[in-house]
DNA sequence: ATTACATTTCTAAAATCATCGAAATGACTA
DNA sequence: TAGTCATTTCGATGATTTTAGAAATGTAAT
Protein backbone atom coordinates (compact mmCIF):
# COMPACT_ATOMS: atom_id res chain seq x y z
CA UNK A 1 0.00 0.00 0.00
CA UNK A 2 0.95 3.51 -1.34
CA UNK A 3 2.84 5.88 1.42
CA UNK A 4 2.02 9.64 1.54
CA UNK A 5 5.45 9.60 0.19
CA UNK A 6 4.80 7.65 -2.77
CA UNK A 7 2.20 9.47 -3.62
CA UNK A 8 3.84 12.79 -3.51
CA UNK A 9 6.78 11.51 -5.56
CA UNK A 10 4.28 10.80 -8.33
CA UNK A 11 2.59 14.10 -7.98
CA UNK A 12 5.52 15.68 -8.55
CA UNK A 13 6.07 15.58 -12.06
CA UNK A 14 4.02 17.87 -14.26
CA UNK A 15 3.59 15.20 -17.11
CA UNK A 16 2.36 12.88 -14.94
CA UNK A 17 -0.47 15.98 -13.07
CA UNK A 18 -1.14 17.16 -16.94
CA UNK A 19 -2.28 12.86 -16.80
CA UNK A 20 -4.44 12.94 -14.55
CA UNK A 21 -6.04 15.82 -15.21
CA UNK A 22 -6.97 14.43 -18.70
CA UNK A 23 -8.18 11.50 -17.00
CA UNK A 24 -10.68 13.44 -14.87
CA UNK A 25 -11.97 14.57 -18.21
CA UNK A 26 -12.45 10.86 -19.48
CA UNK A 27 -10.65 7.81 -19.92
CA UNK A 28 -8.06 7.41 -22.89
CA UNK A 29 -5.62 5.20 -24.50
CA UNK A 30 -2.18 5.22 -24.00
CA UNK A 31 -1.76 6.62 -27.82
CA UNK A 32 -4.36 9.69 -26.96
CA UNK A 33 -1.80 10.31 -23.83
CA UNK A 34 1.36 10.33 -26.25
CA UNK A 35 -0.26 12.51 -28.70
CA UNK A 36 -1.51 14.92 -26.26
CA UNK A 37 1.28 15.18 -23.91
CA UNK A 38 4.12 15.04 -26.95
CA UNK A 39 6.31 12.67 -25.63
CA UNK A 40 7.41 9.61 -26.87
CA UNK A 41 5.17 6.57 -26.06
CA UNK A 42 7.67 4.52 -24.21
CA UNK A 43 7.54 7.54 -21.82
CA UNK A 44 4.14 8.03 -21.32
CA UNK A 45 4.00 4.35 -20.63
CA UNK A 46 6.81 4.88 -17.65
CA UNK A 47 4.55 7.69 -16.24
CA UNK A 48 1.45 5.41 -16.35
CA UNK A 49 3.29 2.99 -14.42
CA UNK A 50 4.25 5.24 -11.59
CA UNK A 51 0.55 6.62 -11.32
CA UNK A 52 -0.48 3.20 -11.64
CA UNK A 53 1.90 1.81 -8.79
CA UNK A 54 0.98 4.48 -6.28
CA UNK A 55 -2.91 3.04 -7.31
CA UNK A 56 -3.96 6.37 -8.44
CA UNK A 57 -5.09 5.07 -11.98
CA UNK A 58 -6.20 1.80 -13.28
CA UNK A 59 -6.24 0.26 -16.72
CA UNK A 60 -8.90 -1.58 -18.50
CA UNK A 61 -8.77 -3.34 -21.75
CA UNK A 62 -10.75 -2.53 -24.79
CA UNK A 63 -9.90 -4.64 -27.80
CA UNK A 64 -6.66 -3.37 -29.25
CA UNK A 65 -6.46 -0.51 -27.20
CA UNK A 66 -5.70 -0.29 -23.32
CA UNK A 67 -7.46 2.59 -21.46
CA UNK A 68 -6.78 4.11 -18.33
CA UNK A 69 -9.00 5.79 -15.83
CA UNK A 70 -8.41 7.29 -12.62
CA UNK A 71 -8.66 4.90 -9.73
CA UNK A 72 -12.16 4.37 -8.06
CA UNK A 73 -10.69 3.83 -5.02
CA UNK A 74 -7.49 5.33 -4.22
CA UNK A 75 -5.01 5.85 -1.46
CA UNK A 76 -7.33 8.03 1.20
CA UNK A 77 -4.41 10.22 1.10
CA UNK A 78 -4.55 10.95 -2.35
CA UNK A 79 -8.60 11.18 -2.22
CA UNK A 80 -8.06 14.06 0.37
CA UNK A 81 -5.63 16.03 -1.38
CA UNK A 82 -6.41 15.45 -5.20
CA UNK A 83 -9.66 17.82 -5.13
CA UNK A 84 -7.40 20.54 -3.87
CA UNK A 85 -4.59 19.86 -6.08
CA UNK A 86 -6.98 19.83 -8.84
CA UNK A 87 -8.35 22.74 -8.41
CA UNK A 88 -5.02 24.73 -8.31
CA UNK A 89 -3.89 22.67 -11.91
CA UNK A 90 -7.21 24.21 -13.40
CA UNK A 91 -6.03 27.93 -14.01
CA UNK A 92 -2.14 26.48 -15.79
CA UNK A 93 -2.19 27.53 -19.19
CA UNK A 94 -0.98 23.84 -20.40
CA UNK A 95 -3.76 22.20 -18.23
CA UNK A 96 -6.67 24.65 -19.97
CA UNK A 97 -5.06 23.98 -23.35
CA UNK A 98 -5.15 19.89 -22.70
CA UNK A 99 -8.96 20.66 -21.35
CA UNK A 100 -9.93 21.86 -24.91
CA UNK A 101 -7.82 19.30 -26.82
CA UNK A 102 -8.78 16.25 -25.16
CA UNK A 103 -12.64 16.92 -25.52
CA UNK A 104 -11.74 16.29 -29.46
CA UNK A 105 -9.25 13.58 -29.40
CA UNK A 106 -9.74 10.66 -31.37
CA UNK A 107 -7.40 7.59 -30.93
CA UNK A 108 -8.81 6.33 -34.85
CA UNK A 109 -7.14 9.55 -36.04
CA UNK A 110 -4.24 10.09 -34.22
CA UNK A 111 -3.28 6.36 -33.38
CA UNK A 112 -1.35 4.59 -36.72
CA UNK A 113 -1.13 7.59 -38.52
CA UNK A 114 1.46 7.62 -40.95
CA UNK B 1 5.72 32.94 -6.78
CA UNK B 2 5.93 29.45 -6.44
CA UNK B 3 3.60 27.13 -8.79
CA UNK B 4 1.58 23.75 -7.07
CA UNK B 5 4.36 21.76 -8.92
CA UNK B 6 6.88 23.74 -7.27
CA UNK B 7 5.71 23.10 -4.30
CA UNK B 8 5.05 19.72 -4.87
CA UNK B 9 8.54 19.14 -6.36
CA UNK B 10 9.49 20.45 -2.30
CA UNK B 11 7.16 18.11 -0.47
CA UNK B 12 8.47 14.84 -3.03
CA UNK B 13 11.62 14.08 -0.72
CA UNK B 14 10.96 12.35 2.74
CA UNK B 15 13.91 14.70 4.69
CA UNK B 16 12.18 17.60 3.85
CA UNK B 17 8.63 16.56 5.08
CA UNK B 18 10.44 15.50 8.15
CA UNK B 19 12.21 19.22 8.22
CA UNK B 20 8.21 20.50 8.19
CA UNK B 21 6.98 18.09 10.84
CA UNK B 22 9.36 19.21 13.19
CA UNK B 23 9.09 23.06 12.76
CA UNK B 24 5.40 21.96 13.92
CA UNK B 25 6.33 21.70 16.80
CA UNK B 26 9.32 24.86 17.23
CA UNK B 27 11.55 26.85 15.78
CA UNK B 28 15.30 24.89 15.52
CA UNK B 29 18.50 25.52 13.97
CA UNK B 30 20.75 23.98 11.22
CA UNK B 31 22.69 21.83 13.60
CA UNK B 32 19.88 20.61 15.55
CA UNK B 33 18.02 20.06 12.32
CA UNK B 34 20.81 18.16 11.12
CA UNK B 35 21.39 16.00 14.09
CA UNK B 36 17.94 14.71 13.91
CA UNK B 37 18.02 13.94 10.85
CA UNK B 38 21.28 12.05 10.77
CA UNK B 39 22.86 14.06 6.98
CA UNK B 40 25.27 15.98 6.93
CA UNK B 41 25.51 19.68 7.64
CA UNK B 42 25.45 20.88 3.73
CA UNK B 43 23.20 18.59 2.60
CA UNK B 44 20.62 19.64 5.63
CA UNK B 45 21.20 23.67 4.16
CA UNK B 46 20.03 22.54 0.52
CA UNK B 47 16.82 21.20 2.08
CA UNK B 48 16.31 24.47 3.92
CA UNK B 49 17.51 26.02 0.60
CA UNK B 50 14.73 24.31 -1.21
CA UNK B 51 11.61 24.83 1.60
CA UNK B 52 12.71 28.54 1.45
CA UNK B 53 12.76 28.94 -2.01
CA UNK B 54 9.16 27.42 -2.62
CA UNK B 55 8.39 29.70 0.90
CA UNK B 56 7.01 27.53 3.02
CA UNK B 57 9.66 28.04 5.93
CA UNK B 58 11.82 31.43 7.06
CA UNK B 59 15.08 32.14 8.85
CA UNK B 60 15.53 34.52 11.41
CA UNK B 61 18.85 35.22 13.23
CA UNK B 62 19.19 34.71 16.89
CA UNK B 63 23.11 35.37 18.06
CA UNK B 64 25.36 32.46 16.53
CA UNK B 65 22.95 31.19 15.25
CA UNK B 66 19.86 30.87 12.32
CA UNK B 67 16.84 29.69 13.31
CA UNK B 68 14.07 28.45 10.89
CA UNK B 69 10.50 27.94 11.35
CA UNK B 70 7.32 27.29 9.15
CA UNK B 71 6.42 30.39 7.09
CA UNK B 72 3.86 32.66 8.73
CA UNK B 73 2.12 33.44 5.29
CA UNK B 74 3.07 30.26 2.73
CA UNK B 75 1.80 30.09 -0.39
CA UNK B 76 -2.25 29.58 -0.85
CA UNK B 77 -1.85 26.11 -2.38
CA UNK B 78 0.41 24.93 0.38
CA UNK B 79 -2.10 26.53 3.32
CA UNK B 80 -4.93 23.93 1.90
CA UNK B 81 -2.84 21.02 1.57
CA UNK B 82 -0.64 21.09 4.26
CA UNK B 83 -2.89 19.88 7.09
CA UNK B 84 -3.85 17.53 5.08
CA UNK B 85 -0.46 15.93 4.50
CA UNK B 86 0.60 16.45 7.87
CA UNK B 87 -2.21 15.04 9.26
CA UNK B 88 -1.07 11.44 7.12
CA UNK B 89 2.44 11.55 8.16
CA UNK B 90 1.71 12.13 11.79
CA UNK B 91 1.37 7.98 11.91
CA UNK B 92 4.88 7.51 10.53
CA UNK B 93 7.37 5.63 12.65
CA UNK B 94 10.25 8.00 11.44
CA UNK B 95 7.86 11.27 12.33
CA UNK B 96 6.87 9.64 15.53
CA UNK B 97 10.31 9.12 16.36
CA UNK B 98 11.45 12.90 15.27
CA UNK B 99 8.69 14.11 17.61
CA UNK B 100 10.28 12.52 20.40
CA UNK B 101 13.87 13.56 19.92
CA UNK B 102 12.94 17.30 19.02
CA UNK B 103 11.34 18.00 22.51
CA UNK B 104 14.36 17.62 24.21
CA UNK B 105 16.74 18.39 21.56
CA UNK B 106 19.20 20.62 23.22
CA UNK B 107 21.50 23.04 20.66
CA UNK B 108 24.40 23.80 23.33
CA UNK B 109 24.56 20.02 23.62
CA UNK B 110 25.02 18.95 20.04
CA UNK B 111 26.41 21.30 18.41
CA UNK B 112 30.07 21.55 18.38
CA UNK B 113 30.17 18.54 20.03
CA UNK B 114 33.15 17.29 19.34
C1' DA C 1 42.11 41.07 16.50
C1' DT C 2 42.12 36.46 17.07
C1' DT C 3 39.64 32.41 17.94
C1' DA C 4 35.60 29.52 17.85
C1' DC C 5 31.76 27.98 15.79
C1' DA C 6 27.20 27.97 12.98
C1' DT C 7 26.01 28.23 8.44
C1' DT C 8 26.48 28.63 3.47
C1' DT C 9 28.76 27.94 -0.82
C1' DC C 10 31.59 25.28 -3.75
C1' DT C 11 32.99 21.00 -5.89
C1' DA C 12 32.42 16.53 -6.85
C1' DA C 13 30.38 11.71 -6.36
C1' DA C 14 26.67 8.74 -6.51
C1' DA C 15 21.91 7.90 -7.25
C1' DT C 16 17.63 8.72 -9.28
C1' DC C 17 14.78 10.16 -13.02
C1' DA C 18 12.93 11.59 -17.61
C1' DT C 19 13.55 10.64 -22.00
C1' DC C 20 13.97 8.15 -26.38
C1' DG C 21 14.49 4.40 -29.97
C1' DA C 22 14.43 -0.31 -30.76
C1' DA C 23 13.03 -4.73 -29.70
C1' DA C 24 9.60 -7.65 -27.51
C1' DT C 25 4.86 -8.67 -26.29
C1' DG C 26 0.05 -9.24 -26.82
C1' DA C 27 -4.29 -8.84 -29.09
C1' DC C 28 -7.25 -8.33 -32.79
C1' DT C 29 -8.07 -9.12 -37.88
C1' DA C 30 -7.78 -10.51 -42.49
C1' DT D 1 -1.57 -18.38 -39.46
C1' DA D 2 0.34 -13.88 -40.79
C1' DG D 3 0.09 -9.43 -40.31
C1' DT D 4 -1.07 -5.13 -38.09
C1' DC D 5 -0.99 -2.18 -34.50
C1' DA D 6 -1.15 -0.66 -29.36
C1' DT D 7 1.53 -1.16 -25.59
C1' DT D 8 5.35 -2.56 -22.65
C1' DT D 9 10.02 -3.69 -21.77
C1' DC D 10 14.87 -3.04 -22.60
C1' DG D 11 19.07 -0.43 -23.01
C1' DA D 12 21.21 3.77 -23.19
C1' DT D 13 21.85 8.77 -22.47
C1' DG D 14 21.52 13.22 -20.46
C1' DA D 15 19.56 15.94 -16.72
C1' DT D 16 18.41 16.53 -12.16
C1' DT D 17 18.90 15.52 -7.38
C1' DT D 18 20.74 13.94 -3.09
C1' DT D 19 24.64 13.62 -0.75
C1' DA D 20 29.11 14.85 1.55
C1' DG D 21 33.58 17.10 2.46
C1' DA D 22 36.28 21.22 2.10
C1' DA D 23 36.59 25.94 1.76
C1' DA D 24 34.45 30.38 2.54
C1' DT D 25 31.52 33.49 5.19
C1' DG D 26 29.69 35.76 9.07
C1' DT D 27 29.00 36.42 13.78
C1' DA D 28 30.07 36.37 18.70
C1' DA D 29 33.08 36.01 22.49
C1' DT D 30 37.59 36.01 24.62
Amino acid sequence: MSEPIDVLKALSDFGRLRILKMLEIKSLCVCEITELLGLATSTVSSHLNVLKNADLIQDEKEGKWINYKLAPAPPPFFQEIWPLISRHLDPNRQILEDRKKVGSVDRHKICAAV
